[in-house]
Parts: structure tokens; sequence; C-alpha cells
DNA sequence: CTCGTGACTTGCATTTTGCAAGTTATCCGC
DNA sequence: GCGGATAACTTGCAAAATGCAAGTCACGAG
């Protein structure tokens, strides 16, 4: 039941839209090193993303194939926060046309020992999870 | 600059006591158990409650004194959803006048070890954040 | 009876999410 | 030389979550 149709086209001459993404001053909520990682990591998504770094996949379609969905301007969004916090970095591996691909920095590959414990936890006190790892994640 | 006035809130004078509180069905968004802990506590203040039990703490207003000033009305409902989740219970530990602790479940604790290795992780990839350890979290 | 404390709830305004659709650029087949 | 098909994003809202300030309700102390 959403808004099927409001003739939602944007104004054409107008405006430079926008200046969105982010103005962020990288403030941090408090010394505590669980808080630091919250502030930069701490919503449903940005851990899927590394997740899906961490096993393999690199471009912006794979990344949006992962059977959680996320939006696509989400994923743009969280693509650009963990680039800014360091956890990831965009390069472009073709010209012509350009695309991107994005790989994990060894700040962001360190997560990893993070995930295995979440996985560890998630095995054995939420149900019925212990699929899902055709990579041992 | 929102819509200013909606009546959407249920009338004032009347109201019993309002039954809000998270009318959410428990729909787990895959079968991944990263994504199953993010389901639960993936947002910014869940694993600080956590972190707060597992110091000790236990009442509201324990919980509420914490670096990061949590809000009241967040608190209470964090509290509620990781109730629902079985991290944590909620007990009176006094009648006239009733008092509430919350304690972690077993499910809670073993949480401590992603929360320890959240730290480790922080320690090396965050600046400034050596502090705040008077407990080893 | 007034004051204070503990444990919350309520009222909004601002922000973030989530969905659907549009945009820009380039290549591929005919 | 035009008609798709991808890739990598934006944009427009509606709906939900967050965050602040204030209010409520029940004692218990003085």
């Amino acid at each position: 039941m959403q808004a099927t149709n409001k003739t939602c086209r944007k104004r054409p001459g107008t405006s430079r839209r926008g200046k969105r993404a982010t103005v962020q001053i990288h403030h941090l909520r408090s010394p505590c090193p669980i808080a630091n990682l919250l502030d930069v990591a701490g919503d449903k998504w940005s851990l899927l993303v590394v997740r899906d770094l961490l096993r393999g996949r690199s471009t912006f379609n794979q990344l949006l194939e992962s059977p959680e969905k996320i939006p696509t301007n989400l994923l743009a969004d969280r693509l650009k926060r963990l680039e800014k916090a360091g956890i990831l970095m965009r390069t472009p591996y073709q010209k012509r046309p350009v695309r991107y691909s994005y790989t994990l920095t060894q700040k962001g590959k360190e997560l990893q020992h993070v995930l295995d414990v979440v996985v560890r936890w998630s095995k054995k006190h939420i149900a019925g999870v212990q699929t899902f790892t055709d990579l041992n994640l």
C-alpha cells in the first residue's frame, strides 16, 4: 500500500537540488569503544555490507543482491559513510564505462573477527539460523 | 517544517494509559545470523544497554546515567525490545513502592563475547578510545 | 501537604528508513 | 543510429524512528 503514483517527477528547470549527503561533523558520543563502532556502523545495514564485502562481493549491483534486499539509496549512503570511516575504499576498476568496485581496508577486514563472534552467538541463541553459511561466516 | 498537525495522536483527555509499544511481528529479514542480531540490536543504543547491564547497572535511572545519555523514551523502548528478544528480564526487586531491576539472561550475558571483540577492534582502529574501561569491557 | 525520587509516558519536530521510479553513461545487436 | 540492456546511482515522497522537554503516577520523608 504505498503511494502508487503521485506525479512524482522533479521540477525541471529549477534548483540544484540539494547538496545532500551527510554533513556530519564526526562527533563521538563518548570515549567508549563500543559506542564508537556503533557511531559508524550502528544500524541495520552497515555490517551486512561489510559481510558481503568479506564474502568477495565488490560491485554496487552485487551488493544489492543479498537476501536482505537493501534499498539502493541506503546502499549508496552506507558505502559513503563506511568509506569516510576508513572501512572501505571505492576504486574505479575500469574506465569507459567507468565501473566501481568496493573493497575493505585493513580496518574493515578486521571486522571479520567481530562478525565471527556474532555468528557464533546467533547460531547458539537464535533458532533456525544454521544455514546461509556457504562461506563460513 | 514537517506536517504541522495531523491529529493522528489519540485524544489527550481520555487516554487510558496507552498500550503503545512496538506492534512488530518478529519477522526475520534473512536466515543470516548476522542479520539476526541486527534485527534485534541493530541500532545505536541496544548494545550500550547490554554493556551497562554487564557492568552491573540494573535500574532504569542507573541506565540513564551513562555518558551517551540515552533519552528516557528510547531506554524504555529498548528495554521492552530486548526483553521480548529474551536478552534481558525485568523483575520488581521491591514492592511498595514497586521498583524494577533489569538483568541479562544467559543469552544476553553471552553478548559479552561480542562486545569484547568490538572493544578490541575499536581500540586498535579508532583513535583516543583507550579510556572508559574501568571494568575491562 | 509539599518535595523529591524512581520509573516511566506523551507531545511534537527533526531525521532516517524504505519503496518506486527516474537519470546518465556506455555497450551490444540489428 | 536506434532499441534495449546493464551499471551505478539520484530523487520524491510516506512512514517510521529518534531525540528533546515535559508530564504522570506512586510512594515516602519531613
